[in-house]
DNA sequence: AAACTTAAAGTAAAAAATACTATAAGTAAA
DNA sequence: TTTACTTATAGTATTTTTTACTTTAAGTTT
């Protein structure tokens, strides 16, 4: 075949429209952290097909809506928040993913931090539950497969992007901050170098406040400088852990 | 609104139908590298819309070809080679990013060695031309953007992925290596530390081979040792330069 | 007050990155 | 055929970073 881009008649002949018979969905991979545990938001899906499974949150995106609006719809419907950090990972468009006729899914993932969620009343789906990402049911569609990339593209870019900070509370200690990277990273890293090598990095704001309702000595909270990183960043830094 | 994943019908109503009227297509951003510079492979277009114009090679995905199967059709028309490497980058769906519907592209970029490269005589386009990747030309649609996309996910990629051995020969010395790196990231690197570096990991077959036909002394020429590569990232390694 | 737990600072050894020097091995010009 | 020139490649010493480990601090619980 010889078909050219974006021509309004193919050197095939076969007409412009015939080629826009594609469905566009949008499916959110949603991350949370929850006592030591990496987890994702499944939703039980209430209608045909495949109802009665767990599914990743998603829906088709309307003719007139882009595809970042879409996915922050789903994100709003699904939690109430606005504003949540998403990025865009990977597309899915195998001529048979989906029973009911051709349609191509562009995977996002989202980070949910601990404080924020607030789970949404609505007829969206049957049940919406947190899975830890080490022990997950059966999934409609492929999304078992989109569920995996989009673990496997955080795993990869928490590396080299601060994104870990979007999962905890505005505030945490730096051993809540170990936690989520050894649980993300699944290793082990020793407690007084992992502080000296975030701190070296000086993007934290060291607050004056303390840990509350421990049973031990309290640890000092920290806050991402959003806007220091943002500088640094200018300069050719490069986020590394 | 609120319309959830993948019915049949949505709740206000919008039969399932009404949303597969979306066009898919692929646009392929084909690097390449010669005498120290990084290129793009651009087509100029031979109909309308932007006919003229330069543009990324693409074509509407046909309704029954996966989405690489898609992107390698478009690149082995463009070059005759099969086989190369190629990753998808991201995806573009704007809602007015074609002029003559809602049309969703699919961003790959792949790297062609610089012996591998034929080009193509077809009615493809009036004419295809490489560009250093810091002297491009207008483009049409949104392909600019893509481009640029495309150009920062390899020079971000580069720098954890052996992909720089792609855009060499198959046998080449540790200097051009160097100069590929410091064309890709744009820095510069002591030559015996960068050696050393690139030999410590082990990754480099050296050959019985010496450079010919320069004037001064030859290089020993290496390849670069894939089934090591494989091997080593299953015990966890990550390339890193 | 003593035992316990985690926070946080400090220190020394090992490893890696960096900067630099020296030598080797070819071509080209005198 | 020697000398100059260019790039390859080996080697070394210094600095920086990472790693492993010790010590002290500051709270809670018994």
């Amino acid at each position: 075949m010889n078909t050219p881009s974006h021509f309004f008649l193919s050197e095939n002949n076969i007409p412009f429209k015939d080629y826009l018979k594609f469905g566009l969905s949008v499916d959110c991979v949603v991350f949370g952290y929850n006592e030591g545990k990496v987890q994702v938001l499944l939703i039980e899906r209430n209608a045909e097909p495949f109802k009665g499974s767990w599914a990743l949150p998603g829906e088709l995106v309307p003719m007139d809506a882009n595809l970042e609006d879409s996915a922050n719809e789903v994100l709003h419907n699904l939690t109430g928040l606005s504003n949540i950090f998403m990025e865009q990972f990977y597309t899915f468009g195998s001529v048979d993913r989906h029973p009911a006729g051709r349609v191509a899914t562009v995977g996002y993932y989202s980070l949910v931090g601990s404080n924020n969620y607030r789970p949404i009343a609505s007829s969206w789906a049957k049940s919406i539950k947190w899975f830890d990402i080490d022990d997950l049911p059966g999934l409609a569609f492929d999304h078992k497969r989109i569920l995996q990339k989009g673990i496997n593209t955080l795993k990869r870019r928490v590396r080299y992007r601060p994104v870990g900070f979007e999962l905890l509370s505005e505030k945490f200690t730096l051993s809540e901050l170990q936690d989520l990277y050894e649980a993300l990273l699944d290793s082990k890293f020793d407690k007084p170098n992992f502080r000296k090598k975030i701190l070296s990095m000086d993007l934290l704001i060291q607050l004056d406040e303390l840990q509350e309702n421990v049973s031990h000595r309290p640890a000092k909270l920290f806050k991402f400088d959003e806007s220091r990183y943002r500088l640094l960043r200018e300069d050719g830094f490069v986020f590394d852990i």
